[in-house]
DNA sequence: ACCTCCACGCAG
DNA sequence: TGCGTGGAGGTA
């Protein structure tokens, strides 16, 4: 039809819709300057209102609305990429109408490549080439004979070979002795080479590789729950439908829960490929970022691995993705574009029409039941790899064996670790508390340190001197009188942190080295690397960690793993605590043992009976989750209901709470929908800003969407400092 | 008279 | 989202 109008007519002003990266959910229509060619996914540089921006041509629009007559402005340039494909596309538009969110901020993260896209920075290379200068100091002797081969060399690198600044090198190109040439493009990074390492498999991992290459070659959406306990080399499995993929020439895309995990990862991968794959993360600097969004979209990138915002990059002919530790929380997106990027994974699969691969030893609820249900493919790896065997575990009762008063390691517990310790071997205690002790209180006059501008306490911490809220960062030093009553040294520590388990393990063993991995104790890379390396070279017998500890790293001479509160993930009315504990414990124990020896994990609890102590207990993956299924099914809780919640905040409570009430009476009636709240939020008070939530719960085909988005039509906007938040399948309900 | 902060509205 | 605007309230 495009063809047949221009056939008869002379071509008249064209005009396109195009989509801005900003918060706007409609597209803008530009005209499009005569002599340019513009079809739909093409990026380029549009006016809007006072600044010049980046947009993506969200398709043609014969006639605008004529209300713009006249305002219409022109298309300022067309960029030098390829066009966002189709796919993408829908899945802009797919996330934005899930998450209500405006379509425009979804198109944000396809286009974080910064401003820096465009050629290379030419470097400057410097070569050798004419007399020695006049006066010829160390410096200069230094330079020259760094650049005797005649070659040409990096201007930086012969100043760094040479030991001298880069005034040096420009004075001998002024003197004539060197002269400044272009250094040629550093040439593409070699790829992946699907056939470098292969390995061995075992003959239990074989039906899984097997199944991986399978869905690799069969390149449809199809979604696989790999399902292998630590250790079993889950991994390796899925680099096999990677590499099947690389080889018929398509992208795979690797989702990792956090960066700080991706160090040994890369390392795998290498031995696997020979080489690192390229990565996506928030660290990256802005100039390594737009070359690999370049390498990305030109599809010079065959496997990338990246955080949860690699999901929405432009690749050029993307053939799977996995999802690494799919349980993981650290997926889900609590800011701007509220989204989940394991469920976003897979509805990229589907618009894009590649297989899916989800990775996890203690899957999510929502994917064991689709495993169930067989609307995945489970492949599952059974065992751990090397014939090691999956640690044993025992619950402490506390309730029959008490630590002594103020003390938190159990006497059963404490001669364990003797044991162990006797034995050279490793004992890791894990207590999902980071400081000292997470309360202080005045024994003469009761007062708590608690956050000027949150509900919550100060924790504190001994190690900084200060208490510190967890919530804003507020933090003040560690004071010696109440400011209440003006007592002295009458301030007391109530509950145990980390750094007061340490102060308890080195009174109780006091030969045996111990060491904290705690967040807030790690200041970079390189100090969690060389604090892990530590670890296994054996100089340290007791770790004391937080949820640091469970993630990925392996300890090769830790068999025993005390788990010092195992209740406390349990006890905040979360309708996911449950399913949290069971996944940081498996995860946590899933430490001890992977090399030599048989791991024992201890429980200490004050309800052994509780289903998921008793599933840990009993290493009986099906009893959790046959009785957590069966619970979420009675409650309607995902994945058997859906949930929405309405997050709204203002800097009085009355404000907040008020306009909670006012959507509440605005709910559209509908029979399949139950609208409950606003309830004060379980951090009422967050940077001195009061919280309310309003939760939605819908059968599970219900269109969420679609009902809160007719609800927030009929709803006054929030204006002043209210603030209204949707989060639709939200996972943290603090 | 001038400055700074912030809520608001708008962008084609 | 990012930016210009205009009013409020504080400072010189």
């Amino acid at each position: 039809m495009d063809q047949s109008s221009r056939s008869n007519t002379a071509p008249a002003t064209r005009m396109v819709d195009v989509l801005v990266p900003v918060a706007l959910d409609q597209t803008y229509s530009y005209k499009v300057p005569r002599g340019m060619e513009l079809k739909a996914g093409d990026l380029v540089g549009v006016p809007l209102g006072p600044r010049e921006v980046l947009a993506v041509v969200w398709g043609e629009n014969a006639n605008p609305d004529p209300r713009l007559h006249n305002r219409l402005k022109e298309v300022s340039e067309k960029l030098d990429v390829p066009p966002l494909k189709p796919e993408l596309r829908s899945v802009v538009d797919w996330v934005a109408n899930y998450t209500l969110s405006p379509r425009g901020m979804v198109l944000r993260m396809c286009l974080r490549m910064g401003e820096n896209l465009g050629p290379e920075r030419v470097r400057a290379g410097v070569r050798l080439t004419g007399d020695p200068p006049k006066r010829l100091t160390p410096a200069r002797a230094r330079v020259i004979a760094v650049l005797s081969d005649r070659l040409l060399h990096g201007k930086s690198e012969a100043a760094r070979e040479a030991g001298v600044s880069s005034g040096v090198i420009d004075g001998l190109v002024d003197e004539g002795t060197l002269t400044v040439e272009p250094m040629p493009p550093p040439p593409p990074p070699p790829a992946p080479d699907p056939e470098f390492g292969r390995p061995d498999f075992s003959p239990l991992q074989r039906a899984g590789v097997d199944a991986m290459r399978a869905l690799a070659a069969n390149g449809t959406f199809h979604v696989a729950l790999l399902d292998g306990v630590t250790g079993s080399g889950k991994t390796e499995v899925y680099f096999e439908a990677v590499a099947e993929v690389v080889r018929r020439g398509k992208q795979a895309l690797i989702l990792m829960p956090e960066i700080a995990l991706t160090g040994q990862f890369l390392d795998r991968f290498a031995q696997r490929f020979g080489v690192r794959p390229i990565e996506w993360h928030s660290e990256l600097t802005p100039r390594t970022r737009a070359r690999n969004w370049a390498a990305i979209s030109e599809g010079s990138a065959p496997v990338v691995v990246g955080a949860r915002s690699a999901l929405f990059l432009p690749y050029a002919n993307l053939g799977l993705i996995v999802v690494d530790e799919e349980h993981d929380q650290a997926y889900k997106q609590d800011d701007g574009v509220h989204y989940h990027a394991r469920d976003m994974a897979v509805v990229r699969g589907h618009i894009a029409k590649i297989p899916v691969v989800l990775a996890s030893a203690t899957p999510s609820v929502e994917s064991e039941v689709n495993a169930r249900k067989n609307r995945y493919q489970r492949i599952a790896l059974p065992s751990r790899f090397g014939g090691q065997h999956m640690p044993h575990i025992e619950a402490i009762d506390l309730r029959r064996e008490p630590p002594a008063r103020g003390r938190f390691i159990s006497p059963r517990l404490a001669g364990e670790i003797r044991t162990a310790i006797e034995r050279r071997e490793q004992a890791l205690l894990f207590l999902n508390r980071r400081g000292y002790a997470p309360l202080t209180l005045c024994r003469a006059c009761g007062h708590r340190f608690a956050c000027t501008i949150c509900d919550a306490w100060l924790v504190d911490h001994r190690f900084r001197q200060r208490l510190v809220c967890h919530h804003c960062g507020f933090s003040m030093p560690r004071p010696h009188i109440c400011p209440n009553c003006s007592a002295e040294e009458s301030l007391v520590a109530v509950g145990p942190g980390v750094e007061r388990l340490q102060e308890e393990a080195a009174a109780l063993f006091p030969d045996a080295r111990t060491m904290v991995l705690s967040s807030d104790l790690i200041t970079s890379i390189e100090t969690m690397r060389s604090e892990l390396a530590e670890i296994a070279e054996g100089r340290v017998d007791i770790i004391i960690g937080t949820q640091l500890v469970a993630k990925g790293h392996n300890f090769p001479r830790l068999n025993l793993v005390g788990v010092v509160d195992a209740d406390l993930g349990l006890s905040n009315g979360d309708p996911r605590a449950a399913e949290r504990t069971w996944q940081l414990l498996n995860q946590v124990i899933g430490r001890a043992g992977r090399e030599q020896g048989r791991g024992v994990g201890y429980l200490q609890t004050h309800q052994p009976d509780h289903p998921v102590m008793r599933a840990l207990i009993a290493c009986d993956r099906e009893a959790f989750y046959d009785s957590e299924i069966e619970l979420r099914e009675k409650t309607l809780y995902p994945p058997f209901g859906r949930l929405a919640s309405l997050i709204i905040s203002a800097g009085d409570r009355p404000g907040a709470k008020g306009f909670g009430h006012k959507l509440v009476a605005l709910a559209p009636r509908d029979e399949r929908v139950v609208v409950l709240g606003p309830a004060e939020a379980p951090l009422a008070v967050i940077k001195g800003r009061y919280r309310f939530r309003i939760l939605v719960k819908s059968a599970r085909g219900f269109d969420l969407s679609d009902y809160l988005r007719s609800w927030l039509a009929v709803c006054p906007k929030p204006t002043g400092n209210l603030k209204l938040e949707v989060d639709v399948d939200p996972q943290s309900f603090l």
